[in-house]
DNA sequence: ATCGTAGTTCGACCAGTGACGTACTACGAT
DNA sequence: ATCGTAGTACGTCACTGGTCGAACTACGAT
């Protein structure tokens, strides 16, 4: 579990992957709580209305878009926004969702 | 068929639905095809890898969305960008994805 | 009136996926 | 060593939704 899980390039980011991961309301409520939270505080930190399993497939989607990166520290997993490669990406993009009536 | 089609106002377009609504990669062939085409373009023009009714269900997805406006035109369709009101709601999501490369 | 063209509607099919519980692994305390 | 905590992996289930063809409607020409 300490291992380094795949992330894919800023290169292999693709916008329909990273669309179809905000598109859904679990996971754009993570995006939303990692924008405010500060950086280094375990993504279990979130309370959300589902189940850790769910929890767990939900990051990894995100992970697997490249829209977040996800680093182990000990036994937690430190969820961060991978803000520089979104912004360098599609400029815009997330401030736009992010600031988004909720 | 000549009968005005129901479009969510401004106020009531959801974010979870328009991002679902451009996560799909023929609806976003549309949206990228409607951004550059010049405005009074049927719809129907767009060439697209899909059958007829497939189609309508993609314009009535992104319609239904908030996303584009769809006026009928004698027999045709004149499918245009909400473009206004995506920027007045999130500003630079739309350009955000448009310059994402393709 | 008839035909062609543009688009919708309906029903069916099937792949994808969000949800869960359970069993498991890994790390850190006690 | 044992236990608790954090998270993953897996199998399952139900629902969503993208796809199609076929039948239909509406408008415009001929």
């Amino acid at each position: 579990m300490t291992e380094e899980l795949p992330h894919p390039e800023r290169a292999d980011i693709r916008i329909e992957a990273v669309l179809h991961a905000l598109a859904d309301p679990i996971r754009l409520m993570i995006v939303r709580e990692l924008s405010t939270l500060p950086e280094g505080t375990p993504c279990g930190s979130i309370d959300l209305p589902i189940s850790k399993s769910t929890r767990t497939h939900h990051i990894r989607a995100l992970r697997e878009a490249g829209v977040v990166r996800v680093r182990p520290e000990g036994t937690a997993r430190i969820t961060t926004l991978r803000r520089d490669d979104l912004d360098a990406l599609y400029p815009g993009l997330l401030d736009g969702i992010l600031n988004a009536p909720h």
